[in-house]
RNA sequence: GCGCCCGUAGCUCAACGGAUAGAGCAACUGGUUUCUACCCAGUAGGUUGGGGGUUCGAUUCCCUCCGGGCGCACCA
């Protein structure tokens, strides 16, 4: 019996209670199944008696009475308890527990999977960085964490689209191309331009396949070098996040927003929102009128667009193009785009609450030998999505950085990270997948047909079996809830304390036969365990992109 | 000044409004003849920044104060 099943069988229960009128309640609330923290609460634990008593009128330990004499008859569990105010504690017999590892292999990867968000078409946008340099530590963040989300909600039924938005226009790019064209002509850069050593490299590389550059003015030089230099920066950003395993649906530019109308269409339906008007010479949006603080120029008055009208047109598009929900992954220092992201939504037409969600993620701080780095595009001194990886590899970054929920700053110390075993849990739950891996290939290596046995739930009868059990029980809930919250980090956090059970497990229950001893129900049944507990970790790093290795 | 986020063990951090607030690291005590010790079992460590409120029940929701981070362009 799963939590789901369990969950479904209470609400029959309170179902027949109410027909047989021992119960009036109008509504029946959701019913969630918990697995107690203490061992002595059982297997399962439900407080819907203590939700339930107050629209019924009655005290929650009766109405818990009530339900425990109903469910009683139900063959799958062997014990329920009334604890506290009004708890209701399960204990199923092993049979019915052990059950579960039979279901987990029947569903292989899809285990996990629900159809929770099905028909919802979600778009997330993240990292959207300037093409005007590589990807640092707080994009990092954000490739990770975003692609996580995108997981978790395509496992939840959702449609997702990952979506990149290239800022391919306006001063910042200005100032690349100029410094560029300083570096290639050995001038000083700008003082306000880009100063990584990256800039000298790219002017190298674009003087030395189309050296005639340098025969230009200057000022179709700066144009020449911004076009290379974008093309180039661009095309390396797309390679990294190639290898970082994060993989984008849609590429969209700001540039192309403006050569396909997209602007003056977004324009248009402001426009019969009735939410745009004429100051100064300039052309606003009353996002005033949805809880912005100040309206927005959407015209300036040279005649000139700003970059808060590629945002608005840019808005429309997203949900000309059928999404539903438009999921931005913003860091703090933009969080006060949100109110105006919500106020063009609105200005559209639309409800910001259902189409707009903004998660606003904490900046990432790194120590490097006790001391602060501080991270900065424009003078140069920066930490990179390379540098990360080439340190602890895709893997541990992956993992460090989707362990944490994104509203907390997040501190990484390199020194810690680049020791590879200290404080990498990721080493912990691979461990453990590669652990299972062994034991099942030697298995193998003496004839062990488990997959062909004869599997007999009832001999999972050990605390540690039991426990291994409930948290596996517990991975569809834990998606579910990701998805929901767009916390992937729960999976990870999940993933641990799978890791531990199993850890725990090991340790106390042989899995194969001593010697020449017999294969027993016992050493089928645990076999099965071992399978469905390493299928879980697989589908469980698999959602956070992290791999599950067979050997280590 | 206005606004958003954060404050939990020595450190880094968890905890659908639920039961005795949990892990890892660091400290201490034990454990392996056999399947991967990158492991396991245990001890110690807390007024959840302070104070109010909401309720059967608050780390979680509301108010207020304190402390920290960030943002408030006809820049992008």
């Amino acid at each position: 019996m799963t939590p789901e099943e369990l969950s479904k069988t209470i609400k029959e229960s309170l179902e027949s209670l109410i027909a047989s009128q021992k119960l009036e309640v109008s509504v029946i609330p959701e019913i969630k199944i918990e697995r107690p923290k203490s061992k002595e609460h059982g297997d399962f634990s439900s407080n819907i008696a203590l939700m339930v008593a107050k629209p019924a009128g009655k005290n929650p330990r009766d109405v818990a009475q009530l339900l425990v004499d109903d469910l009683s008859k139900n063959p799958g569990i062997k014990k329920i308890e009334i604890a506290g105010p009004g708890f209701l504690n399960f204990t199923l017999d092993s049979a019915s527990l052990g059950e579960l590892a039979r279901t987990i292999i029947e569903q292989s990867d899809k285990y996990g999977h629900t159809d929770l968000l099905k028909g919802e078409t979600i778009n997330i946008e993240f990292i959207s960085a300037n093409p005007t340099g590589p990807l640092h530590l707080g994009h990092t963040r954000w490739a990770a964490v975003g692609d996580a989300i995108a997981r978790v909600l395509a496992a939840s039924g959702a449609k997702v689209i990952r979506e990149f938005y290239v800022n391919d226009r306006g001063s910042q790019l200005d100032k690349f191309g100029a410094s560029i064209c300083a570096a290639a002509n050995n001038e000083a850069i700008p003082e306000d331009g880009y100063h990584g050593a990256y800039v000298k490299e790219l002017a190298t590389e674009i003087v030395k396949e189309k050296p005639q550059i340098l025969k230009l003015s200057k000022s179709e030089q700066v144009i020449e070098f911004r076009e290379e230099g974008y093309k180039k920066q661009l095309k390396q950003q797309q390679n990294v996040l190639d290898d970082f395993r994060t993989h984008f649906d849609t590429w969209t530019s700001e540039r192309s927003l403006h050569s396909s109308g997209a602007v003056e269409k977004g324009l248009a339906v402001l426009k019969k929102h009735g939410h745009v008007f004429e100051l100064d010479g300039a052309t606003w949006l009353r996002t005033t009128d949805f809880g912005d603080d100040k309206d927005r120029v959407l015209i300036k008055a040279d005649g000139e667009f700003t970059y808060f009208a590629s945002d608005t047109a840019y808005y429309v598009d997203k949900r000309s193009r059928g999404n539903d929900v438009n999921i931005y992954l913003l860091g703090a220092d933009h969080h006060g785009y949100v109110n105006r992201l919500r106020a063009v939504a609105a200005c559209a037409g639309d409800n910001p609450d259902k189409n707009v969600e903004v998660l606003i993620g904490q900046l990432v701080k790194m120590l490097k030998n006790g001391q602060e780095v501080r991270l900065s595009k424009r003078a140069g001194n920066i930490i990179t999505l390379e540098d990360l990886v080439e340190e602890v590899g895709t893997d541990a970054a992956r993992y460090t950085l989707t362990r944490y929920p994104v509203d907390t700053p997040l501190t990484l110390e390199i020194d810690l990270l680049t020791s590879h075993t200290n404080d990498n849990p990721v080493f912990y739950v691979q461990y453990a997948h590669a652990r299972i891996s062994a034991v099942i290939r030697s298995a193998l290596e003496k004839g062990i047909d488990w997959q062909k046995s004869n599997f007999n739930p009832a001999v999972l009868t050990t605390q540690q079996e039991a426990e291994l059990l409930g948290a596996l029980s517990e991975f569809p809930r834990i998606v579910s809830s990701a998805a929901q919250l767009r916390e992937p980090h729960r999976v990870a956090r999940y993933l641990e304390e799978l890791a531990t059970a199993y850890h725990s497990f090991y340790s106390a229950c042989r899995v194969l036969p001593m010697n020449d001893d017999a294969v027993t129900d016992e050493t089928i049944a645990r076999l099965m365990l071992c399978a469905a507990t390493r299928q879980v970790i697989k589908n469980g790093l698999d959602l956070l992109g992290v791999s599950a290795p067979e050997k280590m």
